[in-house]
This record gives C-alpha cells, structure tokens and sequence, in this order.
DNA sequence: TAACTATAGTTTAGTCACTAAACTAATTTT
DNA sequence: AAAATTAGTTTAGTGACTAAACTATAGTTA
C-alpha cells in the first residue's frame, strides 16, 4: 500500500466521476445519426427528440414546445416546419386565439412517437436484465437525485 | 387494483426509461453553454471536450484525438486550430515521422484540463453525499453495465 | 374607443460543430 | 521505382441552433 487512504479515496471519485462522462459520451455517441422510427423515415436525433415532446396528448402551443426543448421559438418554428412538410406533425387554428397554432401529431407521426418509446423500453429492459431488483431501484433513486442536482 | 401485474410492470420501466432520458436532458443542458475554465477563456463544450481528450499525458497525434473523440480529422484540424491560435494546445514536429503533428496542453490549457476535471470531481462529490456507500457502489456498476449495453 | 403593452409566432443573418470528399505530402510495401 | 497506405488539410455543405428585428393579434388602461 503505496497510495494513502486519501489518494485512494480520490481514485474512486474519479472512477466513477469519469464512468458517468463515458456513459454521457455514448449515449451521445448512439444518438447522433439518423435512424427510421415507425412509419416515418430517417429522423435526425432532433427530430425525434421534438415529436417525443410534440406526444400523443393534448395540442399544444409552439411556445409551450419552444419551453419543453429548452429552445427558441424561432428554432422551434423552422424545425416544426420540417416535420410539417414530411407529414409527422400538423398545425391546427386555436379556437379562441388566432394568433396561436396548435400543434399535434399526425398518424405517421404518431407510429414513429411509439416506435422510439418501444426502442427504449426495451433497451431499458436490457439493463434491467442484468441487475437485481433491488439494484435497478437504487439505481433509478441514485438517477432521480442526479437529475435533482443538475436542476439547481 | 385496477392495473394488471403487466401493466404494473411497463409502468415502472418506463419511469426508469424517462429518468434517464431526462438525466441525459439535463446533461446536455449543463454542458451547452461556453463556461470559463481555469486561465483559459470561455470554451465551449466542444472546447474543453477535446482538451479533456488531449490530456496531460503524453503528447498524440491528430489521428489518435480524432478516435478519441470519435470524430473525423477534418474536424479535428478545425478543432486544433481554434485551440492553438487561443494558445490552449500547441503541435510538435513528430521526431520520426514528419507527416504527424504532436498534440499537448499548453500550460493555459493545462489550467484548463484540471479546473474541468477539478469541476467533475466536485460535482460528483454531491451526489456522494446524498447516498450511501453501498448506494454509489451499485450505482457505479450499474453506469458501468450501462456502458457496456451501450458499446454493442 | 384610441393608444399602449404584451404575447404568439416568423424571418433573417450568423455561429458552432460537425461530415464527405477531394486533396497534398510523406512513408511503406511490393 | 511504382503502387499503396497513412497523416493531415481544405472546402463546401448541413443540422441545430441563437439573437434580434419583425408582423399580427389580444388584452389593458387611460
């Protein structure tokens, strides 16, 4: 034993605080090309990641959408106005606001919102797989409070 | 009990699925401005992204940092450029073959590497204390089979 | 009610972080 | 010596944004 207890403890955290970038790294990594999703052809990771927050609810605003990405309105108009031309999202007149468009998916973009939810249960349950029960809720407890600290 | 056992089931899997979509978010989030690191200036994430692949070891060539980071050369003689001409990343001839390009760490980009890792360290230095020691244990390996999933 | 103010969304120009493909120059292989 | 490989650069183009100026409608206030 070389190392003292200090540098030792000083390893750990950087082991783990290095494991946590690699798996932000591949996650982007798996993320960053185009894949096909449902009916829908190939979609950017933006654009899934926009009919993902678009949903199947309620119409929403597009400045509720700009709020939900963490983006600008103006981004939102011109990425809405993709997915409008290939089919997967339409607009609708508010009722009662004419100045505001509801926002909703079509059937096409619906089948491509299922098809990436079914992509990532199921790699969820790969990782369920390989951990015991009680270690998938440590696990997600140990995620819901990093989720936690990042917000402040 | 109005839900199935089934349902019950998807149901939690898919919280556990959306947690981690959202920590993902939340990552992207903290690391999309340019912050100031150490001596050196704003970088990007980009930035200090590849300086964290350069490292403090010894020096690499352009090729090698491109595998790193997973990205082409093209990219990364742009990359190298902005770096150098902000005297963050210097290039050495290569004694044998001279053809390469030896990439390291000014000591501004040095300061840099460190106040980015110091940063990492103390971030995950509060997650710690919000969980016990068996908690990070499992937490860490279950990052661990997270990556491995991930790589196939 | 006319005049302000706020809100919903669009447009435009510009930036960052890339890629693909064609390229130069040096090095190995045959 | 010729051919093939490798290291790195350049260029044009794309995706995903932002900031700021803008239009059009909707409330609010004087």
């Amino acid at each position: 034993m070389r190392n003292s207890l200090k540098e030792n403890r000083e390893f750990c955290e950087d082991r783990g605080s290095r494991n946590l970038g690699r798996l932000f790294v591949q996650l982007q990594r798996l993320e960053k090309n185009p894949r096909s999703f449902g009916e829908a052809g190939p979609l950017t990771p933006s654009e899934i990641h926009t009919i993902d927050a678009i949903g199947c609810g309620k119409a929403i605003l597009m400045s509720e959408l700009a709020s939900r990405l963490s983006i600008t309105k103006g981004a939102v108009t011109q990425m809405v106005k993709r997915l409008e031309s290939r089919n997967l999202v339409q607009r609708t007149a508010h009722p009662e606001d004419s100045r505001a468009a509801l926002l909703s998916l079509t059937p096409k973009g619906v089948s491509a919102y299922r098809a990436h939810r079914q992509d990532h249960l199921h790699f969820y349950d790969q990782l369920r797989a390989k951990l015991t029960q009680e270690e998938i809720e440590i696990f997600e407890t140990a995620v819901e409070k990093l989720c936690e600290l990042l917000k402040s």
